[in-house]
DNA sequence: AACTATTGATAAAC
DNA sequence: TGTTTATCAATAGTT
């Protein structure tokens, strides 16, 4: 964004370097900023120019912050373990807290409540996004129909092929039967 | 950046709040990338997502910026206070994330999502769930679209009435133009 | 620091 | 999630 590309690498010129260096800082800053207020996230940024000045930013406390990161990548908390722990389990579970009314809100939306503060945009969406589910409801339950269908043909195939081989076994003894009644009366087919 | 400003506040619409972290964390995580190699400064940045994902970049080693920025700020105190409510934390937290799992399990339902394990009766269910949703979603759109509709009519309305009256007065001063002429110059009427 | 031509980022739609 | 497009925002180079 200027008058023509920038390669990146380190700016040699070094009184470029210190204003590129302001610019940008401030920028990415007001970035960080905006990310955590939009999207609702925790954002913590240190940064150190080369002259060793520092400049921070920190949506929330930035120990609360460093202190999940070291949570996530594993390794034990070297901050004020106890005391500022109870501080830590308490905004915790605020969030947890509004993050299910977040989805709370989401449920009613879907069931068709609380619709009165949606924009059209967002009643569009959230239509499509009925649709979509009813469609996959729907189809899941063409499946399981066809499924069960298919096992009651499966099951009427083998009951047809036993009633063959039944029927023809029965065929069988009455022939059977009829033979021995000729043989015992000497041969006179009666019908 | 985009179409239309960005109002800096929470955006309310969950989707698109996390469509636009996805594309502004991408964008910050790149400025503090290049802040780091283009004016050589060293930049530490620490990403929660609302949902609790982590996302991070260091220009340097991570602990190391986090040490320099303790120092900077001064040294953390160990007061340890006591924390015997710790036990009651931990179930508190393990209930609200059962309750938010099952709120999630609600919704991806909703969403015609991870369906396999539904029986039939509960798909019939959801689908009774989302068609009552989607005929609300519709009539709430409905009554969005005949609200403006008349709304419209209305403006049309008065701006047919306004119109009236002006080519009223237009009238009467054309009227008005024609006496003056007929007065002043005598009585003679022309064309 | 202020200016502005340009590039870059991204909101909305698909 | 990725792609495209229309717009707004950041900023490189200049003064």
């Amino acid at each position: 964004m200027g008058r023509g590309k920038v390669e990146l690498k380190r700016i040699e010129n070094s009184s470029s370097r210190q204003v590129t260096f302001s610019k940008r800082r401030t920028g990415l800053l007001k970035k960080a900023f905006e990310l955590s207020i939009l999207c609702d996230a925790e954002v913590a940024l240190l940064i150190f120019s080369s002259t060793g000045k520092s400049y921070q930013f920190a949506s929330h406390e930035m120990d609360r912050t460093i202190a999940k990161y070291r949570n996530e990548v594993g390794l034990p908390d070297t901050t004020n373990r106890g005391c500022r722990t109870m501080e830590f389990w308490r905004t915790e579970i605020h969030e947890l807290k509004r993050s299910a009314d977040d989805l709370e809100a989401q449920l009613r939306h879907l069931s068709g409540e609380d619709l009165s503060k949606l924009s059209m945009r967002e009643l569009k969406q959230l239509e499509r996004q009925l649709r979509t589910g009813i469609e996959r409801v729907r189809s899941k339950k063409r499946r399981i129909i066809s499924e069960h269908l298919n096992l009651l043909k499966r099951n009427q195939r083998a009951l047809q092929e036993e009633n063959n081989s039944l029927e023809k076994r029965l065929r069988e003894l009455q022939d059977d039967d009829q033979n021995v009644s000729f043989l015992s009366f000497g041969g006179t087919s009666c019908s």
